[in-house]
DNA sequence: GTTGAACATGTCAAATTTGATATAAATTGA
DNA sequence: TCAATTTATATCAAATTTGACATGTTCAAC
């Protein structure tokens, strides 16, 4: 997205292309975050179709919605952690699963 | 996630709610959620400390407040997995990278 | 014991997430 | 093919979480 070349042309325009660190440090983090977040969502949907449940019925089991279901495991950006935390507990995920992808 | 929507409909119409095995089984995943929680709370105040960070110095570097974290630290129920996780990702930062963030 | 810095606790409007719902698209099995 | 089942996508009011702020408590240095 923010290339070098595209970085020097806006610099030799005379901007100033944010400080490096906290651009680098905050996208790092943020990427850190939606990879865990693919990466549990993943889970869930191979620990739930390995257990031969639908959506809905694992909807149900969690005292959500079919719709919220797809979304979690499609990595939705407005599906919490803690939902997915909760769900991959409700299907018996080993803590120790978790906790070894959480930092 | 854990009924208090479908709870209060229930109550509503005059149920008694708990029935035994929805109530130990979303109680364990309760349970095991908690202990994550607290457990990810103290990993961020140990590494935060360990990093001679105050609070509000920390709180700056998330961009929150002193108060918030304080609340994080304290395993406080109103604080999501997912602002513990992103904290504990700032904190993955390598230490001379963060000296330099501070004043 | 006074002062000041660090931390804890309570409150709140604004922002985000939630389950529910509707409906479209995809998959499955005759 | 085609109907039934399953999954994806969009929307929304209600619920929860957020950072900010105010204020109280703890603790160390003097």
């Amino acid at each position: 997205m923010m290339d070098k070349r595209k970085q020097k042309k806006l610099e030799a325009a005379g901007w100033k292309v944010g400080n490096a660190e906290d651009f680098l440090e905050l996208t790092q983090v943020e990427s850190d975050y939606i990879s865990l977040k693919i990466a549990l969502s993943r889970h869930l949907k191979t620990r739930r179709q390995s257990l031969r449940l639908t959506q809905k019925d694992f909807a149900g089991m969690i005292h959500s919605s079919q719709s919220r279901v797809a979304k979690m495991e499609a990595g939705d950006p407005g599906v919490t952690l803690d939902l997915l935390v909760k769900s991959l507990l409700t299907l018996k995920t080993p803590i120790e699963d978790i906790e070894k992808m959480l930092p």
